[in-house]
DNA sequence: CTGGGAGACGAACAGACGTTTGACTCCGAA
DNA sequence: TTCGGAGTCAAACGTCTGTTCGTCTCCCAG
């Protein structure tokens, strides 16, 4: 076992590294079953099949196929994370550390939407992401319960913005944003549009952005 | 098996009902131990015996463990329906078939978080139904995508609230108040919590309905 | 050339799963 | 009293699960 092996996230998709391909073809698969069919409904035989590898190449790689979930979840979090801290640290840049409730907001709704969008490869680490909220195991909550940190800066800069607001009131304001965001799921989509009978369509991501802070940036003035 | 046995729902937690009793403590614990651990982390055999019966009992009285899952689901669901439709009608009677914005929302939220509230015995079941949204089998999502009849009741007066938006965007916030309202998870609570320092007590069911309605309402004045 | 570790592979493991079976008890109707 | 169905029960069924084992191939350092 060597110390830094192949990226399996850089070597996405491309099965001609001549080094650990399966380990990659393992993520991929493993990332894409899971977030389609949820955790418990894929077993290892099913990731090993699609990524045409065999079957004890997860338990090889990864330790056991929690330890494949948790690496998964790990990284793409982390990403995440780091996407929304950069678009952040900008807002503070642009506006003098001091950024308006819809930039702030931005910073949070817009990495998850731009990655949700349908022609970004990142579509399904979303919905992996999503479901890992719910689906989850012991682990990985805990691991959500203690990266406050994370959000908590958020949170910091939306007192900032509206000093005029008690503390615990901008807590719960984020908290109503966060469950917009997480509420982009493919079924809910797809109830939307049943029920607008195909008026909302989810392709545009930019219109549907704008749309979300309209209505998020107009809660926080109440 | 007789046509109408004794409802599993009516019976509830009282043991001494002297026939199908077996059938409602499978239920009870079904929906309390699916909503506390996920559907698929409970077997058949957790039920059981936490029901205190017959391993047979669940497919005896149920044909199956999905069988049993969608029943729950089903008449849970029903129920809160029903609240949330009643409430609706009230502020239809209030307000002569054109209640505003505000009273709308509250038959939309009011009804799920009364049954969240600490000291409510319904509090496991809005957990279940909160679930079976993401977890839920391809049953129970399609026949959530088929119910959509009950939101449009939703969206059309807020519609008629709102002559001079959009439709589609109507059905956008619409989406997104649902959203809100299914992220009232116990572990969304947890992070809120740990986020605040303990600040933010969801022990207060009326106070954060009133939250949840002046960030709603405001959302849809934007 | 040679030895050894990394990795891929087929096969098997032990356990948990949902479900089914057949016998047994009990009670109301004939 | 007798019959039959409803309900409970222990036991077992076959299947699928995650994981492990032993072996083979290949490549590179010695």
């Amino acid at each position: 076992m060597r110390d830094s092996p192949v990226d399996p996230a850089q070597a996405n998709e491309t099965e001609e590294t001549n080094e650990a391909a399966t380990k990659a073809a393992v993520f991929c698969a493993a990332e894409r079953l899971f977030a389609l069919h949820g955790f418990q409904n894929v077993s290892v035989r099913d990731i090993t099949a699609d990524a045409g590898v065999n079957l004890a190449s997860v338990n090889y790689h990864f330790g056991s196929k929690d330890a494949l979930l948790f690496e998964i979840f790990r990284r793409r979090t982390a990403e995440l994370n780091r996407e929304r801290a950069r678009m952040l640290h900008e807002a503070n840049d642009r506006h003098q550390g001091n950024p308006p409730v819809r930039d702030i907001l931005e910073a949070l709704f817009a990495p998850p939407l731009r990655w949700g969008s349908p022609e970004n490869d990142r579509r399904i680490s979303i919905q992996f992401i999503i479901r890992s909220r719910s689906e989850g195991n012991e682990e990985m909550r805990e691991a959500l319960a203690k990266d406050v940190s994370h959000l908590a800066r958020f949170a910091d800069a939306l007192v900032k913005a509206r000093p005029e607001l008690a503390r615990d009131t901008v807590y719960w304001r984020l908290h109503f944003c966060l469950g917009m965001v997480h509420n982009n799921r493919f079924a809910e989509f797809d109830r939307l549009h049943v029920l607008s009978d195909g008026a909302t369509r989810e392709g545009d991501t930019t219109a549907l952005l704008t749309r979300m802070l309209d209505f998020a940036e107009a809660g926080f003035q109440a």
